[in-house]
DNA sequence: CGACGTCCATGCCCTCAGGTTATTGATGCG
DNA sequence: CGCATCAATAACCTGAGGGCATGGACGTCG
């Protein structure tokens, strides 16, 4: 008997919501399209896994039975499809490096340039992840290495490697008052709205809104992006200012947005992370030793 | 990225065989299916699995790498499958009896009579497995319990209660020599050609052939059949003989077949067995105590 | 009490995945 | 050289799986 992964990811959808309408929605799909294979799949076991009502799914029995065995169907597949991508990107002489925008900026370029240099027969994959994923696809097995920012959640699991650090500064419309002070202070920010990350980025969200430096003074957000593209605009557009390193003056700079150094705000560190499992690849390691050579 | 647990086994197959058109034999498919499905596959994964030649398909590095992990994608679908299946017959009250063919016989009737007795709301869902499945699906986790001829391969692995033993006897052709006497001699069946299980049921075969007890003596198969109908057809057709229990005499009679004992051959037991999972399961305790009953 | 909102099910349509048979190419072998 | 062996391709058919629009059951609220 055989099954899609995509019908137990509906499966899992709509026993964790409970309701076919939201589980759709979350699963892009229309609702009668999850109706007909949440049918076809009960038909496949012969086995009711629903209760319907006009409040929505309830598992039954049988159907909570499969609910706690599904997961590990998909994380073995999951595990299988990573592992095997990943040995077919070694195979084939490419290293896979994740970085979240603004994480090394113009370092990240003399790197690639130094392992190039010391492993002549590789090729670099360059991926950009967006900051929804503060690990750059590491934590799923998409990348073989990653420059992040840190401390970055999961960071425990990962082998990583600090680089170097960098003070934060703040990015302003031009046209906002504070853009004309040489300096900023952070307590002049502290009621400024704020462009931010996407609330599921936890930790790291929390850390460019400079939430444990503001004394309990609750953030105001003005607008929420995923891309540096979205980022620059809704600061030029005047919906908030953001804090962002250093660098980013230099590597995203664009008409209408001014950055300024941060009087009183500790700085941000970069590092680069591999898995433990390839801690002994002297591909991974040739790559560590390129960052740490070019960052410093 | 969502499979199939079928694009898996197609995988697997072609890596096992390293050859498609037997690959596609052994899948019941034809050769061009399945290397499009092999092509899908590879274009799904953005990975070469296999290295085409005339000798065959050889798997690539990363194929390797997929023919290791894909099993522990497709146990663990197996594993939630028979999970769901087994919970669901639980809730249902239903209880999945797999029994081989010529097992118990004519105890079978009484001991489902006193289960029925015992727990009224329950009922018994008999499943005849063909003899090679000597577990009768209970290693699949596809019935609940099971009514088995002892030893049997993968016991160690499940709980068992031998319940009687029977004389071995012989079917042979009515119009067989041998058929005139009252009673045969092991000694006279050594060369006579057998009807036998197929040779994927080992251990099993070879009880039901008295291979242990032949003095080395090489057995002749006269047939090859998997359920009882072709096995008494093959014998009255004399196509050989067989051994068989005392009961199938009374509970596989056909014109043409005749049964007698054997002199000098060890008897055969029956036993009830179930998964040391349901080990505390108070309707298997029960069903087990039925069996004792009615078979002693 | 009737209008509306919320959910799931149904009907109809379209596209393409996945299967079939027949055939073509490539290549080693007697 | 002709034959056997394998994989790939072509042409075709069926049905799975998706979309939209709509129906039906049932609370809820003005």
């Amino acid at each position: 008997m055989d099954v899609d992964t995509r019908l137990l990811r509906y499966f899992t959808a709509v026993a964790e919501e409970g309701n076919l309408t939201r589980a759709a929605e979350r699963l892009y799909v229309s609702q009668p399209a999850l109706t007909k294979q949440i049918r076809r799949l009960e038909q496949l076991l012969g086995v009711q896994l629903f209760t319907r009502s006009r409040t929505g799914m309830a598992l039954t029995e049988p159907g909570r039975a499969l609910a706690e065995r599904a997961p590990s169907v998909l994380s073995a597949w999951d595990r299988a499809l990573s592992g095997t991508r990943a040995v077919a990107s070694r195979s084939a002489r490419v290293l896979r490096v994740g970085f979240v925008a603004s994480a090394a900026n113009e370092a990240t370029q003399a790197i690639i340039a130094a392992f190039s240099e010391l492993r002549p027969g590789w090729r670099v994959d360059l991926r950009q992840a967006s900051w929804a994923d503060p690990s750059a696809g590491l934590a799923d097995g998409v990348v073989d290495a990653a420059l992040l920012r840190l401390p970055f959640p999961g960071q425990a699991k990962l082998c990583v490697e600090p680089l170097f650090s960098e003070a934060r500064w703040v990015a302003l419309p031009s046209a906002h008052p504070l853009a004309a002070r040489e300096v900023v202070d952070l307590a002049d920010l502290r009621d400024e709205p704020f462009v931010a990350a996407p609330p599921e980025t936890g930790a790291w969200r929390d850390f460019w809104l400079a939430s444990d430096e503001r004394q309990g003074r609750p953030v105001r957000i003005g607008a929420v992006t995923e891309h540096p593209d979205d980022w620059l605009t809704a600061i030029a557009n005047g919906y908030g200012v953001a804090l962002a390193p250093e660098s980013a003056a230099r590597f995203y700079s664009r008409p209408g947005v001014t950055y300024r150094p941060v009087r009183g705000l500790s700085p941000s560190g970069v590092g680069v992370a591999w898995s433990p499992a390839d801690d002994t690849d002297p591909v991974i390691r040739d790559f560590v030793r390129c960052c740490l050579e070019r960052a410093s």
